[in-house]
DNA sequence: TAAAATTAGTTATCCGCATAATGTTATGCG
DNA sequence: CGCATAACATTATGCGGATAACTAATTTTA
């Protein structure tokens, strides 16, 4: 691959990825809420209740991050963190009643997001996004897929 | 849109970004740079010498961010700063013969990321990969959507 | 031409996310 | 058993990027 064609792709990923998010902090703002945040109330409202290590893993975010997220939606009240019984050691994280009307103020933004994100393509392209998306990201995750002669 | 799927397009945008910043976080490492002074090298290395409110609209980040940037690169000695000489409020920048050795190292190791980031997909979807992705950047651009298509 | 508005750049501060190092608790194994 | 090792979480630190507030220089306009 030339230089040309693959730094088109590069950059279009690294400016898709600011003006998403800049998109997404302008949605989110309104609710008292920064990007990256909705993703763990959402993955809460999805799953359930879970330890901070399974926070980790589903929101593709190393624990030092999510020890920041989770300290700073309890200090606003959105989700709760208890001792969990059977591991002294892990933490459960929940939505309060608070954390959970916030999820569902946050998905009507959501899917106004992603509409808008995909506007104006082709109904195909758009029903093929998810799985294109998902195909380069896997391609570049060196986090769950770690090569023999890696580090 | 329902809200799995609005789900599936936001979150696959949000990982990817993840994803591929820290991939090319991995591969700039051992040139000594973070990912986005990359950006800036190969901009100025395609454009030659430009202000740096210039640089802010090509790098598509607000003109704090390229302070920072280029102070940090005009200290590992990449590039050089030079007051504008017809207006005294600007910079120029440019890049050193260090800076322009460091461009074409990147270079290489770029094409090898997008070969990688598209593995695997067919063909003509990484053909029309950068104008879905620019696409899709445009429609979330709030920033100023103006010129059409460049580099 | 003097005043107002715009533009270039910097500083300060904030957030998300990363790695490294630390303390604590579980667990696997000899 | 007991001890080494792995896993959960936290703290400290650093970078990219953002906004807000500021200085200084240029341009517009009254």
């Amino acid at each position: 691959m030339d230089f040309e064609q693959a730094d088109a792709i590069n950059q279009a990923i690294r400016l898709l990825s600011l003006r998403h998010r800049a998109r997404a902090a302008a949605l989110l703002a309104p609710l008292g809420l920064y990007p990256g945040q909705e993703a763990l109330l959402l993955e809460l409202a999805r799953t359930g209740p879970m330890i901070q290590a399974q926070l980790s893993e589903a929101l593709g975010c190393e624990p030092p991050s999510v020890t920041l997220m989770t300290r700073k939606l309890e200090a606003s009240g959105h989700i709760r963190r208890e001792p969990a019984p059977s591991d002294k050691r892990a933490s459960i994280v929940e939505l309060t009643d608070s954390g959970k009307a916030l999820a569902d103020k946050i998905k009507p933004l959501w899917c106004a997001l992603a509409e808008e994100t995909v506007s104006g393509l082709p109904a195909q392209t758009v029903a093929e996004l998810p799985g294109i998306l998902n195909a380069l990201t896997g391609n570049v995750d060196t986090r769950r897929t770690r090569h023999p002669h890696g580090r």
